[in-house]
DNA sequence: CAGCATCCCGTGGGATACTG
DNA sequence: CAGTATCCCACGGGATGCTG
């Protein structure tokens, strides 16, 4: 007889899961660059932009995450045909697919501030 | 006049709430201990049981994450009156609200998964 | 059993400077 | 302008052992 209680212990599958998303969405930028570029669409948005929009990021931590982004083809990478070269980012159509993800993390870090702020008083 | 276009460039809000979020549930095993909790909310989760549950915590990591937990009330955590003391964890109503956000992670870990197989193929 | 004290290591990520 | 090279540090997190 094959156990058909509940699944294993640590619910495997689903850890595994989590586990995926956060290797690629983890870290404190990947998610704040994509919900940039998808909100940033319908401009041009060059590394120097990015750089400069994202307060505190670094050029060098920028690229690195560009590139495992890129990597995910959460991101698209063009480079630009002008006399500085420049490389202009866009979010992926399955970048966007993150998008709801972002929203639901937005959202529950404004209900806990709100809560938070309750409490204190 | 004051400006009606767009959010400043970062989104500062969305980018102090998204940070919010990951202070409270981001590293390796916040959110799988939720999810375990959550899940097991019909028995009784001692400390023990957690530790043996998840795969690959350590001790000192687990009494770290969980007091974090309680901290932000997501987690109860109640003593025993048993003989070699036992402690017993459980998730909170607030805690409960981390599920659908859970949930979504989950499924973007499979989602993605399964693309990457497609694509490999 | 619960969980703290220690020790320790890898690495995410910051600062600065440099190159094509 | 885009991106790399170094250097460096803080800290998340693992292993082991000890105590109430």
């Amino acid at each position: 007889m094959k156990k058909v209680t509940s699944d294993p212990p640590a619910c495997t599958g689903n850890v595994l899961a989590m586990r995926d998303t956060l290797d690629i969405l983890g870290g404190k930028w990947k998610l704040i660059i994509l919900h940039y570029l998808t909100y940033r669409d319908s401009e041009i948005n060059t590394f120097k932009k990015i750089e400069r929009d994202i307060e505190g990021i670094s050029s060098k931590v920028l690229s690195k995450e560009l590139k495992d982004l890129e990597l995910n083809k959460l991101v698209i990478r063009e480079v630009q045909n002008t006399k500085p070269v420049s490389v202009k980012y866009s979010i992926s159509e399955y970048g966007k697919s993150t998008e709801t993800l972002i929203l639901q993390i937005v959202n529950w870090g404004k209900k806990h501030r709100i809560k938070m702020i309750k409490e204190t008083l």
